[in-house]
Parts: C-alpha cells; sequence; structure tokens
DNA sequence: GTCTATAATCTGATAGAC
DNA sequence: GTCTATCAGATTATAGAC
C-alpha cells in the first residue's frame, strides 16, 4: 500500500484531514459535542479557521468523519472480541463479553457514544455512506443471534435496548462509576431466559452466570 | 389559593416566569435543546433579551426551570396512571401499564427526554432543589417494586436500564413509530422471571403476556 | 493551501436611564 | 421592569491575494 510518487500529495491529504479530526475528538471531550467550533479547532492545528475549508467542505462533514471513525473503531473494536465461533462452545459467556466489550467501548468515550447512538446535534445527520458502515455493526449482531438460534427480529430490537439502557443509564447517572456495568451478566441471564431459554442448562443442576 | 392584594404583583411576576417557559419549550422544540438563545426567547414573549434577566438570573436558571417543570409534568403523568394498589390484583398488567405510561411520557417529547434524562448540556446540571424532585420519582419506582417483593436495590436499576434503554432506541432509530414501544410487554415479561419469578403463574398453565 | 480581510450574524451578560 | 446602549466577544463561511 505503499503510495505511488504522484500520490505523495494526496497522502499529505488525508495525513491532515486525520489530524484534525483527531483534534476535534479532543476538542469535543472537553467543550461538549456541540461545543465544537472552527477557530479552536483551526488553533489546535496551527491554522485559521477558514483553512479547515480547504480539508472539509463545512463543519458537519467534520462531523461525518468523527461520525464514520466512530463507527469504525466500533468495528475494529468488537471484531478483537471474542467472535462468532466461540460462541457455539459457551454462548452465554459469549454474549455476556460480547455486550461487556459494547459496555467498555461506549463508556470509555461518552461524547463518541453521544455521536453514534443518540441525535442530540440539530443540523447533523450521518452520510448515506457513513450511516451504511453503521448499519454493518447492526447485521454482525444478527447474524451473531442467528447463529445460537435467534431468528426473531424484535430479539435483537431488545438486546440492543438492553444494551444501549445500561450504557446511557452509566453515562447519565453515574458517570465514571461501574453501577450498571455489574449488571450485565443479570441482563445477559435475563435477556437468553426470555429469547433463547434453549441455551440455559436444564433446571436442577442450573448453570451459574459467569458474571455479575 | 387566591391572592391577598399584596400579592398581585408576586403573582404577575410568576405568571410571566411561566410564559417565559413555556416558550422556552416551544422554542428548544424548533432549535433543539442546545439552540435556545435569549435574543430569540424574549422576542418570542415580546421582550428584548436583556429584559429576561428581570425574571432570571441566567440562561442556565431557564434551563434548570425547564428541568423542574420537566420533572413536576412526569410526577403527575405518573399519578394519573395505576397507582400501587392496583399492582396487588394483577402485578404484571400494573407494571406493563407504568412502563407503557413512562415510555409515552417521555416519545411524547424527545427534547424533555433530553433535558431530563440525559446529560447532553455542558454546563448545566439541575438545582439541588430540582435534583430532589428527580430523585422523588425514583423512590416511588423502589417503593412500588417493594411492595411487589422486590427489594434488591440492583433490581430497580436493571428495571430502569431496560426502560430507557426502549425508549432511546425509540427516539433515536425509529422516531414517530412503535419499533421498540411494541417490546414493552416482552420486556416486562423478562424483567419479571428474572427479578420477581413468584409472580408468575406457576408453569404448566402459564400466565399469558397482557401486550406485545 | 494558507493567508488576510471581511461579511453577516449571533452569543450571554451588564450599566444605567426612565 | 423594560428599555437603549454596549461590552467583548463568538459563530460559519466566502473572496481573493500570494
Amino acid at each position: 500500500m505503499s503510495p505511488r510518487p504522484g500520490d505523495r500529495r494526496a497522502v499529505r491529504r488525508e495525513a491532515t484531514r486525520a489530524e484534525i479530526v483527531s483534534a476535534a475528538w479532543v476538542l469535543v471531550r472537553e467543550k461538549g459535542l456541540a461545543g465544537l467550533s472552527l477557530r479552536e479547532l483551526g488553533a489546535r492545528v496551527g491554522m485559521r479557521a477558514q483553512s479547515l475549508y480547504s480539508y472539509f467542505d463545512s463543519k458537519d462533514a467534520i462531523y461525518d468523519a468523527m461520525f464514520r471513525q466512530g463507527v469504525e473503531e466500533q468495528l475494529a473494536w468488537m471484531a478483537a472480541g471474542p467472535n462468532a465461533d466461540d460462541d457455539a462452545a459457551d454462548p452465554i459467556g459469549s454474549i455476556t463479553a460480547h455486550l461487556q466489550r459494547f459496555f467498555r467501548f461506549c463508556t470509555a468515550d461518552p461524547v463518541r457514544y453521544q455521536l453514534l447512538f443518540q441525535r442530540t446535534i440539530p443540523g447533523f445527520e450521518p452520510s448515506a455512506e457513513s450511516y451504511a458502515l453503521a448499519v454493518e455493526v447492526l447485521e454482525q449482531l444478527h447474524h451473531r443471534l442467528r447463529a445460537l438460534g435467534i431468528s426473531d427480529p424484535a430479539a435483537s430490537d431488545l438486546f440492543t435496548a438492553v444494551a444501549t439502557g445500561l450504557v446511557s443509564q452509566q453515562i447519565s447517572n453515574d458517570p465514571g462509576g461501574d453501577r450498571w456495568e455489574r449488571l450485565i451478566g443479570r441482563a445477559v441471564h435475563m435477556l437468553v431466559t426470555e429469547l433463547a431459554p434453549h441455551l440455559l442448562a436444564p433446571e436442577g443442576r442450573r448453570q451459574r452466570r459467569s458474571s455479575r
């Protein structure tokens, strides 16, 4: 993937774009998602605000690049966890680890969570391209649940509701703590009992949940 | 509660404050929660922005009045639903109706939900007085769950996580629709099975859930 | 590609006249 | 209690020189 000589300009350009987006994340973590200002952002990368327009068409285009990067981070982060093949051996343990991983991804950067999962910036909507990437994350969840014998589409809606509910309560009401994170084990047990009771060990010698 | 003559000034003042807060809600529903501007708000009530300072010390004081009003609306709205006494006769039906009612309250006004349940305005934190009111809502839930034999504090955390999860998914991913609202019945069944299985009819002649 | 200059407008907040 | 006047900035975005 080393650049041909003629691509050097394009490579530099992409590097600068990445630098801008990276500085935008830092800024937004300090001032809140809505607190992103081009003046301040330009200053952080040693530019006037106006020069940013050489790299992005508008402020929303910067939000979109951030959104896209956030989703890509999520894809990479989730891919690094236990994969669908592990599910067969220990379905409940795998699902718990999966939800745990998602939870950590979200709470590690609340502003990113706000951008990716809540509609809170008035004008902004992700581009079709970025949105398609976000849909891919969901498709992976669907695929995974289907492999466990859960094909009801409502099941994954219930799953995502519980997941985002735990996360948003954690972020809003106990930032930095683990009051809702500790409930992940019970939440998974609850979801599995409702959606896929066949995964539970038979009554009498009931399986101990792996985490709570 | 009719005012004594000497109170007339105070009454007028309260009326104007209420008018301002009401106009603020309208404005915020149009421009987003962060889009509240004093200039525009003043114009809506026929004042210059500066005159608003006769009624509120700061912009945040207006947010706080809105927060307080929102919580009061929630208290009134939830109080108008089935009360704790009804729970004894049909616990699952009552809990379902309760959650349904909460869901409707939240989705009826997403901006209000954002102000009450998410931390999205950078500087703003509700005053101790307003926050105490918000705590009262939670205490009522605790009391109610305790009456059903659910005394584990983690149980109500799980309950609120599921409730807000359903709401936030509905608002973010299917605004105006009912994709997650339809899951309330299953969500309650799932919660009850996990937290209070003694409320379920015995196996074999299993109770039909009241809503899905 | 970055700059200066500037458009055109908005922001929350204060002082003091009336 | 409402006004004018003003502070002391902020905002996104465009035009055009270099």
